[in-house]
DNA sequence: TCCTAACTTGGACTTTGTCCAAGTCAATAC
DNA sequence: GTATTGACTTGGACAAAGTCCAAGTTAGGA
């Protein structure tokens, strides 16, 4: 995640140590924190930082392409920060564990022509569900 | 969709004027109404339907399995009447439009052993994204 | 026609997210 | 090192989407 730093500074950010915390917080494998959850984590070593800044700091981080936004469920927005190698997720259906998935051939070939209604298609979003190891009977 | 409103009598549902309406207004192809689009439709019908019921009804409709709740964007969820044929979304990257489609083969199947976590996985959702042939350029 | 459990209502409340004016500070220039 | 300044941060007000509840209404069976 320290690249990520890098890069962000190459693009004339500002590097505050919100954005720094906000970056740190977010590094991982299947990582996929709500606003809030990376508000309490980052305010766990920065204890000021306001809700504000999390929100506008993971908007830029998203329209810089560095974190993407995953919209599961309809309640709070998820912040994912592979966003450098293409995935999909799977979801537990009992406890909302999120793991990043990397199923077999492009999702997008599977639409064929006369089922595009015009559109110019460009991505596709895959969530498996299902019930992980923990919440099985 | 009157099927639909026979299916639910003999599940024991009572049928009150506020359901039978919210049920008449999720009929059709394509439909993809948020819960307040659901009620001012509704309203136009019955005038004092109240918010909270067009939420309880439309709650029941997904627990019973006769409409799909579709969470798009983080925003306000969508719901989908055409839960009995397996489908898929589209949607318009630039006016939200969403379209149902169907997919050739199971996306389940792309999903390798190894790649599952000792999940039980039992569904697999796909939103295709691009734009539309009146928001392309 | 009555009765009652089920349904509906409106309003208060929660969660998630946005917006803004005022204050602060990182990075550049000197 | 210091000054400067525009970008960044802050807290609080606000908005949108959804939930909850006590009180009132009603569908459908007796």
């Amino acid at each position: 995640m320290s690249d990520l730093l890098e890069r962000l500074r190459a693009r004339g950010w500002r590097l505050t140590s919100q954005r720094r915390v906000v970056a740190e917080v977010l590094d991982g494998d299947h990582v996929h924190l709500t606003a809030d959850e990376v508000h309490a984590r980052a305010a766990a070593r920065l204890p000021e930082i306001s809700r504000a800044t999390v929100y506008n700091t993971l908007g830029e981080l998203v329209t810089l392409g560095e974190v993407l936004e995953v919209a599961t469920d309809g309640r709070a927005k998820r912040y994912d920060p592979n966003a450098h190698r293409a995935h999909q997720h799977l979801i537990c259906s009992g406890c909302g564990a999120i793991r990043d998935v990397h199923p077999q051939g492009d999702p997008l070939a599977a639409l064929p022509a006369d089922e595009r209604f015009g559109f110019a298609v460009t991505a596709a979003e895959v969530t498996y569900r299902g019930l992980c190891p923990n919440c099985r009977p």
